[in-house]
DNA sequence: AATGGATAGTCAATAGATTTGACTATTTCC
DNA sequence: GGAAATAGTCAAATCTATTGACTATCCATT
């Protein structure tokens, strides 16, 4: 019986979302770490690399959001990649409570970095599986992404 | 326009990973916690819940390498379970050296509650997007893991 | 234009999680 | 039997995240 259940059959959603972002993971951690850009915090990649393309900067509040911390947390992490030279402060000009983060020019190099290590593992499952099935998947975890949002805190209406 | 660019389209892949992941964690964490098991420290979830299929224990080794943490880290995680009245330590008969942590009937009663809540979110998903994407995403995210293994630590061969 | 309320973020202290370094016990391989 | 490898612990230090209290800005009344 060489042809038994795959693997994967038995493992769990989440397992399996968390071990296939571990790759991405440890790959752009690599690229970087070989870039010299080795002193970037946990959430850091997800700050960096989610800024890219948003190249104007990034509302902090939006970071916050996306993170699921604690604003204090978001702040102290915006602290250190500034401390670290990635990231600038700049207050908005239409509401000055208003904080957006913008790259510096070793942020946006960290950030092209990033990028081409995400791009690669990209290429590499795209020659494994095909477009076709990596852009199914990707409209099945929007799907799942939107489940979550909507009954995120319906604690009791008072 | 009504109709254009899916949100999605331009949200790069660890990124999707990872707030596909979060709907899973909200919903099993607020589960647990309905269920009085509000206790479980971060990656307590996936010891628990990654234990529920392999009934007989999990070797701790085996969660090292998953979690992808230090085993000192492993070891203090599963401390605190084992404190808090999820798990049990028990020693290997063949290698005494080697650990196996088994769920307690707490432990059973958490992985329970969590299980269903992470069936529900697959209940969902299923009546949304249909069995036949939710197995190729299934594959892809296989495929996408399955690349993780093997250049792991391509150091430097000495 | 004063005031009250909501929103955006900071500061300081603490708790929680992870790592690094040094050590013990057990097994495996000559 | 002894060296080397493996599995895990203990303790200290570091990094990350949270809670609670506070400041600044804006918005909406009056």
């Amino acid at each position: 019986m060489t042809e038994s259940k795959p693997w994967f059959e038995d493992v769990a959603m989440p397992a399996l979302l968390r071990h296939a972002r571990t790759t991405y993971g440890v790959a752009m951690r690599r690229a970087l770490a070989n870039a010299g850009y080795d002193d970037i915090p946990r959430n850091g990649l997800y700050v960096i690399g989610g800024m890219a393309m948003g190249a104007a900067g990034v509302p902090l509040g939006r970071l916050i959001e996306d993170l699921r911390v604690s604003k204090q947390a978001a702040g102290q992490l915006i602290d250190t990649l500034v401390l670290r030279g990635y990231l600038e402060r700049a207050v908005d000009g239409e509401d000055r409570r208003k904080l957006t983060v913008t790259l510096t020019e070793r942020g946006r190099a960290a950030a092209a970095a990033q990028a081409a290590a995400r791009e690669q593992i990209d290429a590499v499952l795209t020659a494994r599986v095909g477009e076709e099935d990596i852009s199914r998947a990707r409209r099945t975890l929007a799907a799942l992404i939107e489940m979550g949002h909507g009954e995120e805190d319906e604690d009791d209406g008072h």
